[in-house]
DNA sequence: TACATTTGCTAACGCTGTTAAATTATTTCA
DNA sequence: TGAAATAATTTAACAGCGTTAGCAAATGTA
């Protein structure tokens, strides 16, 4: 029965358009504005439909999220491809997860809880652990080997984390700094971290 | 007629018995949980009285904004006369930022956007700017002097900033790394970024 | 054509922030 | 003291929210 492929196709086809309605509200209006009837609306449906593919809202901010982190491993894979020295990679990575965060805004602020409030987090999915491997892994590949242990590695994952993720939260809510600014902020801290890790303390 | 005096100071209490109660209900439910008619509730009144002392919810949040950039200016003072050397002072001044961010929680969200939605940030009230300023000035008087430019304490400021920053809001969204990995990643970021500060870059 | 199933909508519940009107309490003044 | 004016509070309502139940219409199946 090709009927049922087509009816599956269409039902995947209308969550998928949830999905991007629910993008393209958040972009114009805000996470704030999101609202299940302004969804239905611009999916040409009434509310209740939309718990015919979601359970609840937060479902779908939780979908969003997934999305959010597979495309973040996405650039930052392709950040990767682009050097062959692992210091080089893990920067060109670090930058990547610095663009996203911008280029996908509404994206950034659902995955990491900046400025909306929903959204338990509860629910770790795998997907959510890609790009925070790869950069874990990338770390341990850099630090000297008789230093390596898994405690050493996430001191310098979350040093780097705060510090990216830091600027990334001050940049979104008071936007205060100028890009110059960041620029250098960003690129001074990533070499200062670079440094500590690669430099052994005696 | 000091009926009139009796009655300000009651119509202050109230307004201080709103702040009290929202806070109250924020530690006990979480700032999704805040709503008139319960902080209402709370002081033994009904909604609308509450209109009385502010103009809306968004008001009570900026209160509660500002007080707690009063707390965290206070505690940050405190920090700074426990030391004469400046360096010890900015280090100990970030770490009393740190525990603030975590004694007051509920305050530090609302002040910096962390798992709260609402709450504009337009008015800048100068409050808010007595712990920036306190920071930068003390970051100013360490660098030395043929390098103290604006814009190189700024980059300084904002390094500090994002890396204690990121990981109050990392350890405060997903709750991941152990006490004894965010007191070694604070410190050492803390020591780094000075040691980067001090020594002159040739 | 008759039945079964899916599809979508309407209406409703309890909640939210907020406002206007009505009610109650208090003060003022003759 | 009693009436009028003012202030303090409450009730009722509006529009919106997430969510659910029940009904109507369209579709698929026999």
């Amino acid at each position: 029965m090709g009927s049922k492929d087509r009816i599956q196709r269409l039902k995947d086809e209308t969550r998928c358009k949830i999905l991007d309605a629910s993008l393209a509200i958040v972009k114009e209006e805000g996470w704030a504005a999101l609202s299940m009837r302004k969804i239905a609306d611009k999916i040409e449906y009434t509310a209740p439909i939309i718990y015919e593919y979601f359970s609840n809202k937060d479902a779908i901010l939780t979908e969003l999220t997934r999305i959010g982190y597979l495309k973040l491993a996405e650039q930052m894979k392709e950040a990767e491809r682009k050097h062959a020295d692992p210091i080089e990679q893990l920067k060109s990575m670090w930058l990547a997860y610095w663009n996203f965060a911008f280029e996908e805004k509404e994206l950034y602020q659902v995955m990491y809880g900046v400025e909306v409030n929903c959204c338990v987090m509860e629910n770790a999915c795998p997907d959510m652990q890609v790009p925070s491997n790869m950069l874990w892994d990338k770390i341990a590949e850099i630090i000297p080997e008789d230093m390596r242990t898994d405690e050493y590695i996430d001191i310098k994952y979350y040093t780097f984390w705060s510090v990216v993720h830091g600027l990334i939260s001050i940049n979104m809510t008071n936007r205060l700094s100028t890009d110059e600014i960041n620029r250098q902020v960003l690129s001074d801290a990533l070499n200062g971290i670079v440094a500590s890790m690669t430099v052994r303390t005696t």
